[in-house]
DNA sequence: CTGTATAATGGGAACGTTCCCATTATATCA
DNA sequence: TGATATAATGGGAACGTTCCCATTATACAG
C-alpha cells in the first residue's frame, strides 16, 4: 500500500520544480513552456497523480463546494429544483452538498455551522426558522429559495404564485365560468395573499363580482381539499369551477367530487397549482399550472455564482418565475343545466 | 473585515498552547484539566471561533464527506433512498455530496475523479457504466446501490424483486385468481428473471400450471403497460388478474383498462411493484408492493460506515430488502361470470 | 557590447490543523 | 528519600498545495 503521489513526486518525475507542476495543473495558461508542460502532464499520467483539493482549499480558501439546504428532498417539489441547481453548479466545477432540515430549527442551524466549518463557498437555502441575521452572520454568499419578505436582504428566487393563479383563473374564465370557487391553503400567509390577489384581479378584470363566500381556506393537504370542496358544494348555487391553491388540495377535491358521484369536468371543473407528479395520473388527469422548479434551481444557482465571483449587483434581487397553464382533463366549459 | 480566528488566537485568549485547544475541541476526553477546558471553551465562545475543517482534513486525511452518486434525483425512486442515506450519515457527522450522472458515462467518471480529488471518505453509487475495476481503483470505501452481479466485489444493497413479486402474485392467488397474466419490463434482464421466477414459483406452489402465453414483455413505461395489457386481453379466456413488473407499467395498464370501459377491479385486478408516489392517486388507487427505498438508503449507509471504520467483514455483502403488500383499490376476487 | 525588458522556472513561506515527543508537576511506591 | 509512574501541557514538524519573490536564460534595443 503505497502513498498517494503528491505534486512533489510529479516534479521529481518530470525533472522540474513543484511550482512548475502547480502552474501546469492550475492550467490558467500562465507562463509555462509547451514542452515542459507536456513533460509534466506525462509525469502526472505515469504516477496517476490526482490533485489534493483539500490542500488546495487550505491555501486558496475556496472549496468549490456549495450547500443546498432544504426541508426534505422527499417532498416532490425539491428534486427538480435540486437538479436545476446541480446542472448549473456542475458545469462550473462546484459540487453540491445536500442538507435536509426536516423543518427543524436545530438541524438547520447545525447545517449552517457545518457550512462555516467546511468553508463552503456558497449556500442555497429554503429557510425554515433561521433568522435573516444569523444567516447573514455566516459570512458566506447566500441565495434564498422562496420569496419571503423577512429575507429581503438576500437574493431570492421563487415561484410567482400571483401570476400562476391568474393563469389558472383566467383559464376558467376563458372557458365561460362565472361562478368560480377558491380553496386556499393556510400556513403561508404570504402566498395565500398572492393567490387571493390573483383570483380577485382576474375576476374584476373580467367584470365578475367577487363573492367572498366562494373563498374558503383549508390546510395544504388532501384532507383540506375534501373539506374545502364540501363546503363550496353546499353553496346555492354551487360554483361551476374551483381553483385550488395547490395540486394536493386539488387532488383531495377531485377525489371528493368523484366519491360524491359528480362528473369532473362535466359537472364541475377543478384546477390546481404546481403540477406535482401525481397530477398526471389522477383520473381524469388534473389540469394545473406548471411550477418552474427546474428554472428556480437554475436561476438561484446563477445568482449564487455571481455572488461568489463578486459580480452580483449591490442591491439584493428578487426573482419570481411563473409557470404555464397545463390543460389536462379536469376543466371544461360549464354545463348549461 | 477581520480575519477569522484560528486555534492560535483561541490559545492566546485562553492563555494555553494550541495543542491544548486542539485537545479540547477534538473532545475525545483526552487528558485535559476540567478547569482549563472551560477556559478554552470560554475563549472559543468569546472569539466566535469555528474550527477549520479543511485544515483538519489536510492533517487527518478524513473529510467527513461522502458522495451519493445516482442517475437522477428527479426519478421518484431516489429521493427516499437519499433520505435514508442522509439520516444515517447525518447522525454520524458526515455530510453528503450529491452527484447526478444522468446515465452518462463521462459524468460518472468525472464524479469519481471528484471524489478522489476531494478526498471523500466514502462512495454510495448506483452504477451506470463504470466498471468494477475502475470503481475499485478509487481506493475509497464504496457501497453499490443495486444488486448487479458485475459488482459482486462490493457491498451491495437493493430491492428484492423476487420476494416482492412473490408477495404480489400470492396476493392474487389468495384472492382466488387462477389465470394470472404478467407484464414484465425488458431493459434489465436480471430483474426480469427474478420477477419471472417469483411468478412461476408462486403458481407452481399453488398447483397452478404455468401458461407461457400469459407472460408478456414490454418496455418499463406507461406505453409499455398499454401494449402489454392489450395483448393479454386478446387471450381467450383473458386473465382475471395481472401482475406488472413496476407501477409505471401498472398505471399504463390501468389507464388502458379504464379507457376500454372495463371495471377495475370488478372485471380485472391489477397489481404493481414499487409503490411510487403516483400509485396512491390513481383511480382507483393502485394495489402494489412497497419498495423499501428508505431502508435501502439506510442500510447502504450503514455498510459504508462499517467500511470507513474498518470493521466491515472480509467478504463483500449482498443485502436484498423486500417490501410489503399494500392493498389499495385495484385488486379483488375474480368475478364469477 | 552593455543594459533592460520578458519569459520560464525555482525556492521557501504560509494556510490551520493534528500528531508526536518533550517537559513539567504531582502522586505513588519501594 | 529517591525512583518511577501518571497527568497535564507545550513546542515543533508535517500534511500538500499556492503564492510571492528571486533567479536564470533569452531576446532586443541603444
Amino acid at each position: 500500500m503505497k502513498r498517494r503521489p503528491t505534486i512533489i513526486d510529479v516534479a521529481r518525475e518530470a525533472g522540474v520544480s513543484k511550482s512548475t507542476v502547480s502552474r501546469v495543473i492550475a492550467d490558467d495558461g500562465l507562463g509555462v513552456n509547451q514542452e515542459t508542460k507536456e513533460r509534466v502532464l506525462q509525469a502526472v499520467e505515469n504516477l496517476g497523480y490526482v490533485r489534493n483539493a483539500v490542500a488546495s482549499s487550505m491555501r486558496t480558501d475556496r472549496t468549490n463546494l456549495i450547500m443546498l439546504a432544504i426541508p426534505d428532498i422527499t417532498n416532490p417539489y425539491w428534486p427538480e429544483v435540486a437538479r436545476g441547481v446541480q446542472d448549473v453548479m456542475d458545469a462550473e466545477g462546484y459540487a453540491v452538498v445536500f442538507a435536509n432540515s426536516d423543518w427543524d430549527e436545530e438541524r438547520e442551524t447545525e447545517y449552517l455551522k457545518m457550512a462555516r466549518r467546511n468553508r463552503l463557498d456558497g449556500i442555497l437555502i429554503n429557510t425554515v426558522r433561521v433568522s435573516s441575521d444569523r444567516l447573514k452572520a455566516t459570512g458566506i454568499p447566500t441565495v434564498v429559495l422562496g420569496t419571503r419578505e423577512e429575507y429581503s436582504d438576500f437574493d431570492r428566487v421563487g415561484a410567482d404564485s400571483y401570476v400562476g393563479t391568474k393563469f389558472a383563473v383566467q383559464h376558467l374564465v376563458d372557458m365561460g365560468h362565472r361562478r368560480i370557487g377558491v380553496i386556499l391553503g393556510q400556513l403561508d400567509t404570504k402566498s395565500k395573499d398572492s393567490r387571493k390577489r390573483g383570483y380577485v384581479d382576474v375576476l374584476v378584470n373580467a367584470g365578475i363580482s367577487v363573492d367572498e363566500s366562494l373563498i374558503t381556506i383549508v390546510p395544504f393537504t388532501r384532507a383540506g381539499g375534501e373539506t374545502g370542496f364540501k363546503s363550496l358544494l353546499e353553496l346555492t348555487p354551487p360554483p361551476s369551477a374551483i381553483f385550488c391553491a395547490n395540486d394536493t388540495i386539488a387532488i383531495g377535491a377531485l377525489q371528493t367530487a368523484l366519491a360524491a358521484g359528480l362528473d369532473v369536468p362535466g359537472d364541475i371543473s377543478i384546477i390546481g397549482l404546481d403540477d406535482i407528479d401525481a397530477a398526471m395520473t389522477t383520473h381524469p388527469p388534473l389540469t394545473t399550472i406548471t411550477k418552474p422548479k427546474y428554472d428556480i434551481g437554475r436561476q438561484a444557482a446563477n445568482f449564487l455564482l455571481e455572488q461568489i465571483h463578486g459580480d452580483a449587483p449591490a442591491m439584493p434581487r428578487k426573482l419570481q418565475l411563473a409557470g404555464e397553464l397545463c390543460v389536462r382533463g379536469t376543466t371544461a366549459p360549464p354545463s348549461n343545466k
